[in-house]
DNA sequence: CGACAAAATGAAAACGTTTACATTGCGGAT
DNA sequence: ATCCGCAATGTAAACGTTTTCATTTTGTCG
């Protein structure tokens, strides 16, 4: 009623051309228009009410709410040089591993007034380099990557335009490359320690493909070195670097459970190829724990639900979200580079290793 | 080598305060400065290089290479009247129901020049609103809702802006409202038939809060005409309503277990629901499928791969995401509102159900 | 009632692009 | 030589804000 009145008083001087396509913005133009001041009060109305006398201010507020205002983003990033948006890069969104990660940080970036844009490489460093781009592009404020090694290039094309960025799932070395992240080695150390005292010297790896994922080349490189340090030594065919699918891990367990001897044990240095290589164990009469001890990695939320439970490492996945964002909005605020940290993880015992003693001999299946 | 020349017979006359802060944007000016040409050759040489002379053209190139150029997609969107920003709103990321979805939808955009923006609401509908009002702000050319039901202010604020939408995982009856999504009703039909052909006859519930989401309303109101379709009726005993958790599709099932006499099937309206059930069911010796089949719904990627293998519904996910977004894109190009589409869902027949026949008699556990 | 400080408001410049329109320069037709 | 047309380039106005500085209005005190 009352905005029909105002809107035939006062007729728009503005272009009328994007009516018929429906894109026709309220500006703040139109409410000063309308409101019979100008810009800057209007501006001052909805950024600092203090300012701007309670009668003018009510006034333009209810013209704002009849017009159904909406803020441009775009412009005041333009000259505010802020835009409120965080970049975040993962490797996969399927199978969830990094979902609680982006979960901790759109919230801990939601509640600091930022909005969150997501990239996806799929393990691809020439789709990671473009989406870096885009996202610059768009100047985010900041960058949270996963993982460290990626051709200087884009940290080159990052460092250039000043933005400040936070590696994740990888310690970093580099003090010019901050990161908050667990210690992939370390952990895995402790997964294999944790096969070694059930009394498993005969210990099969699966993992990721380390030659693109410096997650998996750490974890990969804690399972070597631990063998070696035991004197037990690695040995390639108990070793199978494979994609980040169910069915992968599956495969690859078919393929060490030809191997002979076959090995009492199997590190899987992530849970989707663990519960793959479980699937295969199941299929082909294998009991775990008591044939086959099996140990995962990331404490993904099934493995609490599969049969049976799987003993996996515990990453802070959430809280090194929480953290990396809290590390990097520091960053924005101060103009320093952000904090770096190292996050604790934990074994995870649950029924999917035991001790050899149990092991029942077996016939082999091929 | 070259630059530095360059750089240092032409001053920078654009103030030099940003220096210090490290946040010296390389603009289209600086570019044109040294280039000795007009900004708007720059453009032109970035967006339509064959209006401008080649000798020219790789001199800018090569200023732009050299510099690092980077354009402000901020500043365009302003002056284009386009963000390149689709909105993607989902209830959840965890368990990771959505993530392919997710998935098909950045894929989507990404190949299209677009950008996604993610929202989670967590299930909340004020979470909603305020994250839709963010993304309007942000000036996002589409949006891809989740689910039909919400309060019509979010409605009209989205069509205030002239924003188009599709709404994604409910089929709309609403024709203002496009839908690219299955039908959750038949699909659910589908499930209760699989069981009820298997002899099943007292068929318990367990699915999301219906209030507040009306996929869970839709798969429980299939539920509940079915039964009464073979007048057999649905029973308050049997119906559990939970949040979106492995624990808590484990407490319903305990629950139902209680109730006597026993059901004989389950129809988990999602897979995570189901998956909780059947650890449950494992833990309370109660054989799947022996004693109590289970059926899922969303044929989540880890079904697969449990213990037994959950019967499911298959819902195309990553389909609806492409199409849903193939649909936005060609709204916005054209102006016109989003097609609507109704995709197929299959029953997925795996270990976790089986005929009433083979239950074995078994004593109350209580 | 006048003066003056404080409060409220306005004008205009910036932010980094694109683009319509104007201008320039050049080759070829007359 | 003159003119035309076209290609190449430049000028300047947008896009929707915020913010500095200037100006006007208001209120207070002597």
């Amino acid at each position: 009623m009352e905005n029909a009145r105002l809107a035939s008083k006062k007729r728009s001087t503005r272009k009328e051309a994007g009516r018929a396509s429906g894109r026709t913005q309220v500006t703040i133009h139109e409410i000063a228009r309308e409101a019979g001041v100008s810009i800057a009060t209007v501006s001052r109305t909805l950024n600092a009410p203090e300012k701007v006398r309670p009668q003018t201010r009510e006034r333009i507020l209810a013209i704002v709410r009849d017009r159904h205002y909406v803020s441009d983003a775009l412009a005041v990033s333009l000259v505010s040089r802020r835009s409120g948006t965080i970049g975040v890069i993962i490797p996969t969104i399927i199978y969830s591993i990094y979902a609680g990660f982006i979960h901790s940080i759109q919230k801990a970036c939601g509640e600091a007034g930022y909005t969150v844009l997501t990239g996806i490489t799929e393990y691809s460093d020439t789709l990671e380099d473009e989406i870096v781009t885009r996202l610059l592009e768009r100047r985010v404020d900041g960058l949270v990557l996963t993982g460290v090694s990626r051709g200087a290039g884009i940290y080159h094309k990052i460092r250039n335009l000043g933005v400040p960025f936070v590696t994740t799932w990888h310690v970093s070395k580099n003090p010019d490359i901050p990161s908050v992240s667990f210690d992939n080695y370390a952990a895995s150390m402790d997964a294999m320690q944790h096969l070694y005292s059930l009394g498993h010297r005969r210990i099969a790896l699966i993992c990721g493909k380390s030659d693109r994922n410096d997650r998996a080349f750490e974890r990969r490189r804690a399972y070597c070195d631990f063998l070696r340090r035991k004197r037990i030594g690695s040995n390639a065919e108990l070793m199978e670097e494979r994609d980040f699918e169910f069915s992968e891990g599956e495969a690859a367990m078919r393929k060490i459970l030809r191997v002979e001897p076959r090995p009492s044990a199997v590190f899987c240095a992530n849970d989707i190829l663990a519960v793959g290589a479980m699937h295969a164990c199941r299929d082909l009469g294998v009991a775990v724990p008591a044939d086959m001890s099996i140990m995962g990695f990331d404490d993904h939320p099934v493995t609490e639900h599969v049969t049976p439970p799987l003993t996996t490492i515990r990453v802070p996945a959430d809280s090194m979200g929480k953290e990396a964002t809290r590390s990097l909005l520091r960053a924005i605020d101060t103009g320093k580079p952000p904090a770096s940290k190292v996050l604790r993880t934990d074994v995870v015992v649950r029924d999917s290793t035991a001790p050899t003693g149990k092991r029942r001999t077996r016939r082999k299946a091929s």
